[in-house]
DNA sequence: CGTCTCCTTGAATTAGATCAATATGTGTGG
DNA sequence: CCACACATATTGATCTAATTCAAGGAGACG
């Protein structure tokens, strides 16, 4: 159903993350030891831009590993308004529950690569090899850890904090974001309107603080004037 | 340090969940296999209302098994806005961290009887025994939906949602609602004011949706339309 | 029976949302 | 290469939900 607009590759394991999904990738643990424990349960898919990867209620049999790209967990309201759980890039894994039901839907943001693992076979193996089990666990309370955090920024926090923390969270090294996700993403991420998230940015730039070398290329000219936004 | 206030008891299981903590507990998974595996490293300890449990930044040497009461993990802004993460109920485990420190504060609402476990034990248990390490990784999957659902309503909805939400968390199966916590720990819960929580509530008295038996009782006197204002 | 803390209520304010254009790309076909 | 269409982003004007500021009540407790 939602996988259908994916369309399966042989490879694409080697073309390692785009520079635009590193940020992302940083905040993930190391998962080595996956790749030799699990098998995949079919071969790397490929998403479009804004295609689905699966719904909210879908049968969670199959959970994926983020090889390339951006992906999006969201949540609807039913009069439409949505919430952003988070944005996944290469080395997360997106689709794992509990229970046999998604909780989410997820899209990809830009084009994505992902492994998709059975969650049966994971279940077996967690049981059996403690050394995994740790690793799921600790991915559990990492996730958890960041949920936690957004907590904190979506009930106490306001527009100018959100957006800072948001470029902050997304910029690399050199102080470059490159964002993956449109305006409207960030908006509902950080559970603003687009309009907000637009004159935030505006007037940051307008005080000097970050330069837009276009919509979605952001350079932060004094990160230290954004941490102290947020401190 | 924070546990100084704490006084030891050398028993106090007996007395299960009161039945104020009983909807908290609903929310929690039976935690039978853990009393079995892990001793407690030291005996039960009780905390009186307000009373510190751990700091933020603290070494998370050791974990906490809720016995009875109920327990606030909040964080901090610096200009001393607070988010309150959860509240824990009997059988619910907190403090429990990756790395080794408290990445929140955690205080008693009412008062309540913990038991202390290390986590260092815990750790080679985990990777010796897939069972328990399954258990935690499930306990760690259901705080992580909780926390998701939590910014959905953080980052989407309205005052009246928010409260109404609340409301129906805390209800037993007799539509009613006996609140451990104050209106502040409500507002700091919900990402809004005291005043705002109150005039919710008063609103929905008005409406002939719930009726106040006293600040602290409230009886659902329409379940569905507070239903309604979820969906 | 006063004192304290918690809760409720009212009035004024404001941050952010909403409504409504306008601009800036970006790709497409002539 | 230009002109058009369409997406996405910005900007402006107004509105409103929730906050803030400011009193009052209502229990609880010594």
């Amino acid at each position: 159903m939602s996988i259908q607009s994916a369309i399966a590759i042989d490879q694409g394991f080697n073309a390692r993350t785009t520079s635009r999904a590193a940020p992302l990738m940083a905040q993930t643990a190391p998962t080595s030891a996956w790749d030799d424990a699990l098998a995949p349960a079919r071969p790397a898919v490929q998403f479009a831009p804004d295609s689905p990867i699966y719904d909210e209620g879908d049968d969670a049999r199959t959970f994926y590993k983020v090889v390339s790209g951006v992906v999006r967990t969201c949540k609807l309201l039913s009069d439409g308004r949505r919430q952003i759980d988070a944005f996944h890039g290469a080395g997360d894994i997106v689709g794992l529950e509990i229970d046999g039901v998604h909780r989410m839907y997820a899209e990809a943001v830009s084009n994505c690569v992902l492994v998709p693992y059975r969650r049966q076979g994971l279940e077996a193996m967690v049981a059996a090899d403690g050394q995994l089990a740790q690793q799921f666990f600790s991915y559990a309370m990492r996730r958890l850890a960041r949920a936690q955090d957004h907590s904190l920024l979506l009930g106490r926090c306001t527009a100018i904090q959100r957006v800072a923390a948001f470029l902050l969270d997304h910029a690399d090294e050199r102080d470059i974001v490159e964002l993956a996700m449109a305006r409207q993403d960030i908006a509902d991420y950080l559970g603003l309107t687009i309009e907000t998230v637009s004159r935030t940015i505006t007037q940051f730039e307008r005080d000097g603080v970050v330069e837009m070398l276009n919509a979605r290329r952001i350079r932060l000219e004094d990160r230290e004037a954004l941490e102290d936004l947020i401190a």
